[in-house]
DNA sequence: TCCTTGTTTTCCATATCGTGGAAAACTCTT
DNA sequence: AAGAGTTTTCCACGATATGGAAAACAAGGA
């Protein structure tokens, strides 16, 4: 992660480089030491500490003066939750996915589609001792993902070939679908049978089983998943995992007033 | 909220008006356009358009096209959820939240101290009708909060006044704690009887019932509550539920292999 | 259909404001 | 106590953010 937020800003030169810091606090395991930020960002020490003390100002960023690291902020985290509390689906979807986990063993996730990726919204993590992949806050390109396949089949033919127009196919693994028609293919399964797979095309080893969720005015609003390692997901495994997922996708559509409509026919 | 970000900026312009701009987006209910933003910050709609752009590049703001209004992005959903993946007890604790929401029907929460304000880090809501006051990422001064005396109170009493020293009293209602003796005596309470409690100190008509969790170096590091409206919540209602709070807090404690310290002896 | 009104978005000259070097104040080590 | 590696403050320079005004839209209303 040597340059995250590369050269292009893109508009205030100070907000972006600030914003770069809070990303980088974000992502880092452990606490940060102002001149490392300032060599990863590459930027003065000077301007990265008077940065970090204007995001501090406004409860962005917090620096630890016993240990004179710099951290992420309560405030960051206050507009953070405020992304989840608006879709009112993920409150209620917790109970759905931990009893997916319990049934399954396996990590159970909730997603949705934002801006041509699938954000993980929440996650009730597999008691196994693989870490997640994709922890919430996490993107993925909808193409490489299970809950993002899910989501695009709910749509009209014309809306995904046009979104792919868009958003192009970013593969993340050597089995990530790329190209249209083979899209389309996978499509049309993920209708006929009401569950979308992804093998392995998001990250090696790992195979996830995923089912949209409809709101009232029947758009799909979300998705649910079960993620686990290939080795343990294998053969008849997956029809029964991807049963219980299908399942508790429409029991919080039920729950959330949604209606579910039709899958878009084959045109 | 007209004038959130006040003028004090207090360090980069640009930054910090950014910032403000991001958290009227996190505090705001529905997507805000860009002329309303500006002129709740007080700033020049072109700026404000110039700042929201960046602020979009950096995937921490997003535009709608289709509506024409400015929501929280997906970025700052990641970097907030950082901030609680980083607590290792946060995940544990939903268990025994949820248990305690059931046993008690009331909302059930986890918080901890950030600079001198208990933060709620997690919540576990009430099936009643009463909404939460103060949502994941919700801030109260310590000593206006269960939770936050919860935790004070497993603090030597020197570091306790020097705390007072330097944050002061605010309170939020007439009933919250004011000057040090009166906090004192609290203290004294919650640590003869292990819990403590908020009448109506942080919200009118809400009651607290809180315990400290404690870490595996001894210290505490996070509460657990109950919070409910005072009418459903009296009288020998309160010693059962306050107990079950207590045993929450313990088991989590054991879970997080904490070791739990003794309260510190009045001095 | 073509104005009218209320937006959002782009442009640009001005001087404000952020920048990074260098020096000062700290903090731990040796 | 002195030294190395920090963090933090200061300052003159000029790059860069700023806000007015105008241009591009969008949504009614006549």
């Amino acid at each position: 992660m040597t340059d995250m937020a590369s050269e292009k800003t893109g508009g205030v030169q100070a907000v972006s480089r600030a914003l770069g810091l809070l990303k980088r606090l974000g992502a880092a395991t452990e606490g940060q030491r102002v001149s490392d930020l300032a060599v990863q960002a590459g930027l003065a020490v000077s301007t990265t500490h008077r940065l970090l003390t204007t995001l501090e100002h406004s409860g962005f960023a917090h620096f630890e003066p016993t240990t004179s690291k710099w951290h992420v902020g309560h405030e960051a985290f206050a507009v953070g939750a405020s992304y989840v509390q608006k879709r009112s689906y993920v409150a209620p979807a917790l109970t759905y996915l931990r009893r997916l986990r319990d049934e399954t063993r396996e990590t159970a996730n909730l997603g949705h589609l934002d801006d041509g990726h699938l954000v993980t919204l929440s996650q009730v993590e597999s008691r196994e001792i693989m870490r997640a992949i994709s922890p919430p806050g996490g993107r993925v390109p909808a193409t490489c993902s299970a809950m993002g396949k899910a989501l695009l089949a709910t749509w009209p033919d014309a809306q995904i070939a046009e979104f792919c127009d868009r958003h192009g196919f970013p593969t993340m693994t050597p089995r990530s679908v790329d190209g249209l028609s083979a899209l389309m293919d996978q499509i049309t399964h993920i209708r006929a049978q009401g569950y979308a797979v992804d093998n392995e095309e998001h990250a090696r080893g790992l195979r996830c089983l995923a089912a949209p969720v409809w709101g009232p005015d029947g758009d799909a609003v979300c998705a649910i998943s079960v993620s686990a390692m290939m080795m343990r997901l294998t053969g008849e495994m997956t029809e029964v995992v991807a049963r219980r997922v299908v399942t508790a996708a429409s029991e919080l559509t039920e729950k959330i007033g949604g209606k579910r409509a039709e899958w878009p026919l084959p045109t």
